[in-house]
DNA sequence: GCGAAGACTGTTATCGCTAACATAAAACGT
DNA sequence: ACGTTTTATGTTAGCGATAACAGTCTTCGC
């Protein structure tokens, strides 16, 4: 970036400031923040070469001090969980989508445990480097709790974070998606379904767990297994179930303990879907090709994300609504659900 | 300011500031500024005194201020392209661990597409916030293009993004990786092995392909066949291949394809591994509850990231090193393969 | 033709913090 | 005991931008 070093005069160590800018154009800093903030408040003639000189130096406003004058920093945090898993991963990049084209930046700041304390401390990173939001992304009962004692002067947007609530959120209707999975199965001629579930505590393993109850009202309630979430677990679980015959259908909570639960199944000599029926939950892009193709529930991760990123906009310019946005998820039938 | 009508003496509107706390303990502001920063030059007791008062007022410093007059801003920016996909997801998910462990935090700038313009682009949202360094995760041949043009006053580093970089980088051995998931079939006794491989100008799919080749010499080398990363090019590839009864083992670029493919020849009718061999790349959880359990190569993003985040800070802390770090991946067998 | 409104541009004062230097108090060596 | 170092704290001066106000210079209306 130094000017080449044929011996031009402007061999700059430092990077340019405003008032560099200025010097050149001959005019005051002010009017080239106004070039740079209010354009049309300055004469084009001016403006002109105001933006030459902009060019000519290579300026970049600083942001700290931008930032420290107007008090407001244009990024936005992020606080989640696990960022490797599919949901969390595909919500964070729908956030950053949406942020980015209303020139948001996002700082993400993941979380080691899922406690209060964890979430209040994550927040709590984030607004040491003055995030003008945050977006928490914590499907965990933890986070109602971790997000009441927030301080109240930072706009903070929940994602699937459950019902009791103090601050706006979104979140996919997982009561909804699962009583459709469990209908499915149990409009296919199955007596009862079998739930594996998600790890206790968790948003979304409790609304799916309900969700499938719900569904199975009036029937026989088989005891919930609980998983995870991960294909391991659900291979583990999959094989105690794959030893009580009278399974013929299970929903599960998430597409890989789905696949995990397959496995154990196929190896315990149970066919899927001719013995028994298996429906998952995520449509995770790998869903399609399971063997068999599974069943499952698909979440709009992307929407979720969008939706979140609104509403803290409409937060962070003051609106105080503590609204609250459902998403609706999907039954994709495929090939690991047949009738009985 | 206004000292709130109830008449409390404190009822602060805006946040505290250093002069507040300063007040409150009846130090200077510099020494408020010293407990903060060096604790060690403080006595004990005045010490004591102005945390007691950082914690009555809730003082949370100004990160602006402190990083106009620092020039730091103890964020550091991550470029990537899809974060949704496995390998970003685990590589910045281990940044960010990493960042944390260090006290910085991490911003980041998702690709819209993967030219040079677009990388540059995204180094510049970043460096606007002035993030202190960047890591570029961008495993596509315009990485090194788009990484040759930056500022040089800004630490970059680049994660997986070829040979000809100008930056310190990190990145897996893909070549070494693929000669040792290709001569696992080959000790097997397959005749030759086909390839799945990723999408062209992916630093990735070419050192995986180059590996391939490399273990392949001295006998015939099949056409590879190109995929997209999704397990549903590895399907439809996967049918194409299947039609050709010389098939007996194919090394496939990565995890989700694999998947792909193993049902379309199962759907073909060609049984894996007994019919077929396939090994896979990347050793996603999944992996091991594919059907059959996969065979793959394991890359150890978690190493990945905390090395780039460790040469990032080797370089911002003035370490002009353009170092190079590899990443060891490792065979891991399981079931998707078997002797010829 | 002249005051008033409007259009541009400039001046000044911060924003909240820390580097660098200055000072005061305590500790020390001989 | 006295200058000298060390230790603890305070003072001053910005970092680089923008808000708010203050001038100029035009442009108009009547």
């Amino acid at each position: 970036m130094t000017t080449s070093p044929g011996g031009e005069p402007a061999e700059r160590t430092k990077a340019a400031v405003l008032e560099d800018v200025a010097g050149l154009a001959g005019v005051s800093a002010m009017t080239v923040s106004r070039v740079l903030n209010a354009p049309e408040k300055v004469r084009p003639e001016t403006r002109a070469r105001v933006l030459a000189a902009v060019q000519e130096l290579g300026y970049r406003p600083n942001f700290a001090a931008r930032s420290l004058v107007t008090g407001r920093s244009g990024v936005l945090g992020v606080v989640s969980f696990d960022t490797t898993l599919y949901g969390p991963a595909s919500t964070l990049y729908a956030i950053e989508r949406a942020a980015r084209e209303h020139d948001y930046l996002v700082n993400i700041a993941s979380l080691e445990a899922m406690t209060r304390r964890s979430i209040a401390e994550g927040v709590d990173r984030l607004r040491q480097q003055s995030v003008d939001g945050v977006i928490v992304i914590v499907p965990h009962e933890s986070a109602a709790d971790g997000l009441r004692d927030l301080p109240p002067d930072l706009p903070v947007v929940d994602v699937g974070g459950g019902e009791r609530l103090s601050v706006p959120a979104v979140a996919v209707d997982h009561h909804a998606g699962a009583v459709r999975a469990t209908r499915h199965l149990l409009e296919l001629g199955h007596e009862t379904v079998h739930h594996l579930s998600g790890p206790a505590n968790w948003i979304d393993a409790n609304n799916r767990m309900q969700g499938w109850r719900h569904a199975l009202r009036g029937r026989e309630v088989p005891p919930p297994l609980a998983g995870d979430w991960s294909a391991n677990s659900g291979y583990e679980q999959g094989k105690r179930l794959s030893r009580d015959p009278s399974v013929t259908a299970v929903f599960v909570a998430n597409d890989p303990m789905a696949l995990g639960l397959m496995r154990a199944f196929r190896e315990a000599g149970r066919r899927v879907p001719e013995d028994v029926s298996v429906v998952g939950y995520d449509d995770v892009p790998e869903a399609a090709h399971f063997w068999p193709p599974l069943t499952t529930v698909r979440q709009n991760f992307a929407t979720l994300g969008r939706q979140a990123f609104q509403l803290l906009l409409n937060r962070m310019v003051g609106h105080d609504t503590s609204e609250r946005r459902t998403v609706e998820p999907e039954l994709v039938v495929r090939e690991s659900t047949s009738r009985r």
